[in-house]
DNA sequence: TCTATTGCTCCAGAAGCTATAGGTTTGAGG
DNA sequence: CCTCAAACCTATAGCTTCTGGAGCAATAGA
């Protein structure tokens, strides 16, 4: 039985973050020792461990949810599972697209030297003036 | 004079972010109707532009806030702006890498075809253990 | 037993909006 | 002038994923 510091020493999550987990549903209500505290069973440590690792990912906690319920059912088909994950990625590219352009654009307004006035500042014109952009963003 | 709806329709800012604008000090209280409608100048257009834009290449609204108060002194020196400017670059940049570690252990990860168990999915098992992982995120 | 550490619940805040509820003003057509 | 729909007002809550604090209770080591 792991106290809620061990849990969070072990998988790196913080303590309130644990206990949110729990109100989101991701972990069960662990039981409670006489004072009330929580005391958690190994298995909730690999759970811990494989939430803190998805949401690394970035996988969001609604998806993780599915994710942990479908991983209670090893003799079913994973296509779900498959799917949440390649939605993600499709995800994850089209925000670095995204940043991407906006890096570009960021590094033409940055050209300003930063050596002379407001009022001549390239900075400043080039935020005032989506026209001078070269793409969309 | 613009009502707050033409200022939304001339800007694309939707009108509740208008106000939440104001009420983060990005443009002032306009002056009111006798009815306590919201009047707006001419100059209000372009200043609201100009806080869209710097939205849309995604500064924060306090680095903004700090821009509009430069742009309001264009004698000055602009080295601050630019600071901003490439303080946000690094930013953007810092998040396209992590983006693209993810990608990478995601790409990994999906390479499930989908086509058996959840107990054998790639997906399940590469989530519950980072040291399949290639890098660090 | 004493006390430092850890844990409890509840609540607020961060970022940048967005939505809803319940009410008032405006302006165009009749 | 009158009516009525559209637009506007304020205030408040919600979204997402935590994070931190207040005020108090439990636990564990010396
Ligand atoms: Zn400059
Ligand atoms: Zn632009
Ligand atoms: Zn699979
Ligand atoms: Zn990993």
């Amino acid at each position: 039985m792991y106290s809620i510091g061990d849990l969070s020493r072990r998988t790196g999550v913080k303590i309130p973050t644990i206990r949110y987990y729990e109100q989101m549903g991701l972990i069960a209500a662990p039981e409670r020792s006489e004072g009330n505290q929580r005391r958690y069973e190994k298995s909730e440590l690999e759970r811990l461990a494989f939430i803190r690792h998805a949401r690394d990912l970035g996988l969001s906690i609604d998806s993780i949810r599915d994710l942990l319920a479908l991983s209670q059912h090893p003799e079913r088909p994973c296509g779900e599972a498959d799917r949440i994950a390649s939605e993600h990625l499709a995800t994850v590219r089209e925000k670095i697209a995204r940043l991407k352009k906006l890096e570009q654009e960021l590094e033409r307004i940055v050209a300003c030297d930063g050596n002379h006035t407001v009022g001549d500042c390239y900075v400043i014109r080039a935020l005032a003036d989506h026209s001078m952009c070269e793409n969309e963003h």
